[in-house]
DNA sequence: TATAAAATCGACCGATGGTCGAAAAGGAGA
DNA sequence: TCTCCTTTTCGACCATCGGTCGATTTTATA
């Protein structure tokens, strides 16, 4: 049973460079089990489905972000900034995928949103205890923060996904999070410049 | 030319109602053409492939929730209201959709996208007149109206989308929209009530 | 009625995700 | 080492899917 998680890892390291380099529906079982070297018959032995081994994968990415995540945290950034650094690293696309998948992202449709869900789930915890932590210091004022941080966590993925997000989105967007979390007007202004650059900027450590 | 587009408009109909109730991915050509009663090749003869034809269908569907969206705009209702209609208007799941694409929804990704895409298109302008009509009359104001209303329109998607949103949920959301606007503070509470039962409703006219 | 254009047909294709029975590979005990 | 059982691997095979294409019928036109 140690030799089999060993393949099992091994395979989902492969699919995941595949999936995030070409995409989850342009890239086919076939190509997998040559990448990999393996037999039709050995990847059905690991994986129930291709949607299954998506889901394992997203867990392994997820993993990865939320670990990221968790440093940002607990860190000694000022509360505004740990707030950014988490979302930037749960940021769905990463170096790799900005080039190729940009192109793809009406295709891969499936995979970002199975992402999305899955981030959520992992970044609102998260998110919403660095916003109490900005409570206690009298930075933000809000009830109701687990709600609050997901808004936010909603409007930043949706906005920034794409490229074509303007300056006055950046500012609203901004203003809203003041609003969002009681912060004082203006208080956020000085993210402006760096919201263009929150690509997820971890070295490669492969 | 025009016996071609009566069967086209037909054509497109079915697969809307077949998209709408089994999903888009789970609908298959094959079923679509034994449904209308033709061959593969009359199939192709008007549609370059299964997903330009999702793109008219869905060019369709938004163009009778424009129509209601603006008989909205024009109403006489308040200006609140005709928000919360305009949005309700534009609401991608139906009647129909809620109990079969409720289950299909991870696998139907593709349609929802395109959807959510084209739907942010028609939206805004009409949202963004309303919210302009708010500011004239002193119940709302704001700037950048256009991107306001958009950031309304993707939490509003993205929240109530799912049957998983709680009382806080709306709560926050409605804080929020307030703040958004810059309207009273609990001038927006009222509608409460309303929001989960948002389904269009308007009476099936086939 | 002759002819071109529009519309319909269905056999066929390549690719894809997935199945299955059989055969190696790898111990564990005798 | 031989036996027996489990784990792992193999690849031929399958059904389905979106899509193509040349042939044929229908319709309009002159």
């Amino acid at each position: 049973m140690k030799k089999g998680e060993k393949r099992k890892q091994e395979l989902l390291k492969i699919a995941y460079k595949m999936f995030l380099t070409k995409g989850y529906e342009n890239t086919s079982v076939d190509e997998i089990i040559e990448e990999a070297g393996i037999a039709k018959g050995t990847y059905y032995y690991y994986f129930e489905s291709k949607e299954q081994m998506l889901e394992e994968v997203i867990e392994m990415m997820i993993g990865q972000e939320a670990e990221v995540a968790r440093q940002v945290l607990s860190s000694n950034l000022d509360v505004v900034q740990k707030i950014l650094g988490i979302m930037a690293a749960f940021r769905p696309t990463q170096e790799e995928t900005t080039i190729e998948n940009a192109l793809h992202q009406q295709e891969n449709a499936l995979m970002h949103n199975k992402v999305k869900k899955r981030l959520m789930a992992a970044a609102i915890p998260l998110l919403a205890e660095a916003a109490e932590e900005g409570n206690r210091q009298g930075i933000f004022c809000c009830d109701h923060v687990p709600e609050r941080v997901k808004l936010l966590l909603i409007v930043g993925n949706e906005l920034f996904d794409e490229e074509n997000f303007t300056e006055s989105d950046v500012a609203v967007f901004i203003d809203m999070a003041e609003k969002l979390l009681g912060a004082k007007a203006g208080s956020m202004d000085y993210i402006k410049g760096l919201i263009g650059q929150t690509r997820c900027k971890n070295g490669e450590k492969e």
